[in-house]
DNA sequence: CACTAAACGAGACGGTACGTCCCGTCTTGAA
DNA sequence: TTCAAGACGGGACGTACCGTCTCGTTTAGTG
């Protein structure tokens, strides 16, 4: 049966978690403030604390997490619609670029803390490159088999090739480490451009790797 | 010159910002006080705001690039030791991975904010990488005239370009992601391992810069 | 046919108000809560809102107003099986001094919140005095006229003397406000003794009554 | 040199004393907030905390203590003003029951909570009752002696008679006793009236006193 | 028998007050 | 002057009750 829920849209906790991730775009992570949140959500601070009894400490973590899951699930969905590997690292570097460009959070944390980020060579990432490689490795196999990756309709491909499996982890790899490098930092590319975006995934990330 | 430092003399402002670091590596950069900073250092939180008018935020801010400044620093003074870019990299890669997991701020940030440092896809990376390629680009051009070559590895550095300006500037660039990619996220790399650093750095990071 | 009732024993509002007089010896007054009280009586919160609609303030009040009520009904009938006023008076002074002294409620109040007694001097005073005098003032006229206020077998007594009206009002007022205040103050009389307490009415409560 | 103090007027400590009293007379003791208290001495709650770090409790305990001591002291200046023991009985009278009758807080409570005055038979009338007593007998001892006790120019009379010495102390025992509780419940006389006073301290509290 | 009404348990919620902690400002007094 | 010391207003935190309300689930009484 539909849970009719209780006032507004969406239950409680998904409400508490949109009206944080607002404050925090608005006043930065540290300014922002469990009032600050209920308020936003139309909530009393009572019922903040009865959905997340760790306080601000758990809600400012939740909210973080949950930003991120909803980012990758939308690069996930973005990423799926290329027709080839190539296509798929370059629709992943632009959505990536434009999502961290047109991120409110993201662009109020530079603003008003950006120290928090400078140390980000950080052992957190070793996840998020693995995430990528080990997404990227199936269709970095059929691409580097028939030339292209094909419909990316699964995420984990049949890989029937136990041949060069090695090769393609250690390259898929070097593909995710290259492509967090450029969303982070373009240099003199242009990520908004899908020509320069194309230029660049042909001859610095997947060059060498077609004839390896 | 002998450095006294510590506890009691020593300028103030120096004082502070050591007892700050050594607060956050205790507790934690949220749970960090400026009590607790002016208690470590032993003075009044009158004098702490003498000195950082903007009160906490500022004094956080500060002690953050003050710990990143003489990171760099030293990373400085240890790279100039090498006797060429192979050895530089090597040990700018030890030295960096040593230090990030020695370093008690951030250890401590990991385990207590880890998801500060989640979205690390950050373009505050661009500073850095513009940085260290710029650092490496004069001694790359110096290695890549005098000439050393490595038994080439199963990836294929992005050499489409012909002339040697672009070449340079590029390759540095290329280096220096992935000198931070690495340092950041070893994956299978034991970075304290000087024999695998030096053969990473010859078969992942200089490959293909040889003979372009 | 006897009314199961619902859980254990005793109608619910009875059970709450029992409960309420447990958390309140072992609490205060002040520290006790309903949801103490509710749980205590095996009840849900909203069954007791359900009983006492007004809540903490109503439950309190009432809880109090019960205790006194079931004072002066043991101290009734006690006093009944008197056979004089002199044993009246005394029996009533002992029953009285050792529900204080075991008075739990009391004792807890005294140990925790005693300062809510020390400006006992009140208006509310008047009415027990009035009440204990109108009681004592049959009997006292019996034992002025006969010496002995003989078994008392009831409240009012036909007391179809009207001379002395005046006198033995006077004399009920006075004798109903030294009993009290011996029972709130013993001073140097040890109340539990009954020789003393026999002493202490016939010396200091009865006499100058007898011939007056 | 005059004490600039801080603000307004007195000390802080007095100030939040009288403040409380105020609340306390205008919400009774149950409804008197912290908040309200602070507010109304015009200083914040974290200084009323500096001040009383028991918080509210100790702040409703110390306004009473407070209050009654100021009682006391009052009652003491009235009653050196006597010429002799009657006088001193009557005008005590007649000030503590004006004073109880126009007391706020008092009535206030009495409005309110007046159960939490019900069971005022309590053992810390004892303290008062001595307390009285002592203060009474050197007094008493000088009427009895001359039939008068003279101007009352100082709490403790040299009393250089040891005759009587139990006979003093157990009637001023009485006298207390008595006077207490014609404070608390007039009964039939009209303490505001002094010849009603003088009537009810010659008939009822002296009498007998005088040719013992 | 089914249906209704009443009492109850359970629990979400807004709200208020508590007591604690920290911030940033200010004043005072001593070196 | 510089600094330690500390009082103060302000405000957020996390906890605890309060009083209200809405759900289901018995349980009893009645048509």
């Amino acid at each position: 049966m539909a849970r009719p829920v209780n006032s507004q849209h969406g239950d409680a906790r998904t409400r508490i978690l949109q009206a944080t991730y607002d404050c925090v775009a608005r006043y930065g992570l540290a300014k922002t403030t469990l009032d600050d949140a209920a308020r936003q959500a139309g909530l009393s601070r009572a019922t903040v604390y009865r959905h997340f009894p760790g306080g601000r400490d758990q809600l400012i973590k939740e909210v973080i997490s949950w930003e991120t899951m909803r980012f990758f699930e939308r690069l996930y969905e973005v990423v799926l619609e290329a027709s080839g590997l190539d296509e798929m690292v370059a629709l992943g570097l632009m959505f990536a670029h434009r999502a961290l460009k047109s991120h409110d959070v993201l662009q109020k944390i530079l603003e008003t803390e950006p120290e928090l980020l400078l140390p980000q060579l950080t052992v957190e990432a070793d996840r998020v490159t693995a995430l990528i490689a080990a997404f990227l490795q199936p269709h970095l196999e059929r691409y580097l088999a028939t030339g292209r990756s094909g419909p990316c309709g699964c995420l984990q491909a049949p890989t029937g090739l136990p041949s060069r499996g090695v090769d393609t982890s250690q390259a898929a790899d070097y593909l995710a480490r290259m492509a967090l490098s450029f969303i982070a930092s373009p240099g003199r590319w242009d990520l908004t451009d899908p020509d320069q975006v194309a230029h660049l995934v042909r001859t610095e990330l997947l060059a060498g790797l077609t004839g390896a």
